[in-house]
DNA sequence: TTGAAAGCGGTACCAG
DNA sequence: CTGGTACCGCTTTCAA
């Protein structure tokens, strides 16, 4: 409502002045400055963030895009995000793409063009697309009037070398998964995968397969089914697996989702967990421990994840340009946490509290 | 990077042509606007939103302030909003309270000065504190330069005759759970609530009581316990009761966590839903349809809710103060949906597949 | 149809 | 220590 000119007259003094005592510099002498503070209070004014960043070019807004906002797996890395944001005074967008690149630079552009002073984003520009290479390759362009504005990518890092990212690591996670699998007496393993265009699912593969070689187990492509992230589509691949007579004894599902709509498939048709099949999933979501039997998957630090990103962006935005030449990709570990559809007994369903 | 002066230089024509031109209002002569045009592509011009917003003071960013983010209640509603954001263009920005009135007027404050367009918020401004009635008697006055930023919230009516809300009616809801639980044969019916200090544990507690009344069951307040949304509270409740040697035959759970919470404990101390309990939760989050057994819950359209907040946000932004006096609240359906710890044999788990 | 210039609400430099 | 003023990048009157 009313802005710094109308404090300025009513307290009788410079606009300038006025300026100072909002963003305190020393020198304002006592009886200025209460006069002045009296007028801010009456006139309840409040300093117009947007012309502010107009003019320092710092809006202290960060862009946050991730694939789907309902996707659970984000729920908590937002969380994460928020919390650490709010503790140093940053608003945050958060939108999502859709696992779409076309809407991934939509959005990109839209945020630069309102000036945010960062962005932290789960890209979906994987691949050898020749859009996506050029806009990964901007992004360590991105800037506002000369300063730079840092990206930060989720999950995995993007084919730029100046920009920096908070991953885990894929390959090594799934390669644990199926190993265990492979303790616990199983040597038919099915791999049920998110998306092959991805990264993750990719490496993911790189994974399952060299627990195999490592065990000595023949590699046959047909027990690697790519999935969609969805329960449905672990549900439908367990049927159709069963409907066909293949034999299998253990699953790795890519997502805790597609392993819950595995297991319930193995409930249905009288497959028993860990028995007959046994099933591990990934991501550690509240959801695996309240299922039955309870479900062995990789826990994935994802509130760090996000805490992370945001701590490292709030660095870069501090520090500045320190000459870092190089990115910094910072690997978060994952474990193994076994509960009844790998081993049975181990109910380790302390998480389904805290949901 | 580049600013309209300097496409205007590059073009060779007046500032005022190149706006013209990107706003495209009519009268700009066919070859400037070529001009123009190959100006902005070669360098890789767009406009300043941060600029352009101080000028005509709209941003196109709406606030949206929840309790939590990682409530899973919230996650759809947020899916619902943001989908329904993008079709109209509208950026938004998301934060949490953590249900502290303090931090929502933080937020507000915050929000306000960054000149969002608009507010959606599911407020904690419930109750006779003092400060929660001047903040939610100043919510109708929120303004930039004149012009109101309209305020919506989620879940219940504010305490303010000026400002919309999409809700559903609670106290419903829960007299038709209650009701339910009856309808199957129960009589001793514990209900546990979400926190009573805010307008959805009141209702649905006046809601409870009603479905008694109505049914001539002698109320006895101490079947209502006082919960806090976790799943941890509605675990330790029938457990507390049970211990202590309680009769109960039926519960009433005013979310699905502590629904779920209720479920585990019952499934541990060997009490069999529906036949020795009947249990009924409420939001009917994906979660129901998950346990076992199945939870029979109150379908609250979470996205609906989120679309319909932003379609009316942007509704009274496009069509402004025409004189709409009263307030609007818009209340959507809920349902009952019966699973198996109400009705034996009743999976109705087709929920389970999409999340 | 076009360009100049004022002004949105601030910040920061400069002179006093 | 204080006030005047240019300017951030854009929109919009106003005159030409």
């Amino acid at each position: 409502m009313a802005n710094i000119k109308d404090v300025a007259k009513k307290a009788g003094v410079g606009i300038s002045t006025v300026s100072r005592v909002i963003n305190d510099t020393k020198n304002v002498s006592p009886e200025l400055r209460v006069k002045v503070e009296r007028a801010i209070d009456e006139l309840g004014y409040s300093t117009n963030q947007i012309a502010r960043g107009l003019k320092i070019s710092q809006t202290r807004n960060i862009a946050v895009i991730v694939t789907a906002i309902s996707r659970i797996f984000f729920t908590t890395i937002l969380e994460g995000i928020n919390k650490t944001a709010e503790k140093y005074g940053y608003s945050i967008y958060i939108s999502e793409t859709n696992d779409s690149l076309e809407t991934e630079i939509k959005l990109v552009r839209s945020y630069l063009s309102q000036w945010v002073d960062g962005i932290i984003i789960a890209s979906v520009a994987y691949g050898d697309d020749k859009r996506a290479e050029r806009y990964v390759a901007a992004m360590s362009k991105f800037n506002k009037k000369g300063t730079r504005i840092p990206v930060i990518t989720l999950e995995y890092p993007v084919d730029n070398e100046m920009i920096d990212a908070i991953v885990v690591d894929h390959e090594k996670a799934a390669y644990e998964a199926v190993s265990h699998l492979i303790d616990v007496g199983k040597r038919d393993i099915m791999h049920i995968t998110v998306p092959l265009n991805t990264y993750m699912g990719q490496k993911r593969v790189e994974g399952y397969k060299r627990a195999l070689k490592e065990h000595d187990i023949p590699l046959d492509e047909t027990m690697i089914v790519e999935g969609d992230y969805t329960s449905h589509l672990g549900y439908k691949a367990v049927n159709r697996f069963l409907d066909a007579g293949r034999k299998f004894d253990g699953i790795f599902a890519a997502n805790d989702q597609m392993a819950v709509g595995a297991l319930r498939a193995c409930n249905e048709r009288g497959i028993i967990l860990p028995d007959d099949v046994a099933l591990i999933g990934n991501d550690n979501v509240f959801v695996s421990s309240i299922v039955e039997p309870s479900l062995s998957s990789i826990d994935v630090p994802r509130y760090e994840i996000g805490a992370t990103a945001m701590e490292r962006m709030h660095y870069l935005l501090t520090h500045g340009e320190k000459k870092e030449k190089k990115r910094k990709i910072i690997t978060l570990d994952t474990k193994i946490v076994v509960r009844e559809t790998t081993v049975k007994g181990e109910r380790n369903n302390l998480k389904y509290l805290d949901w």
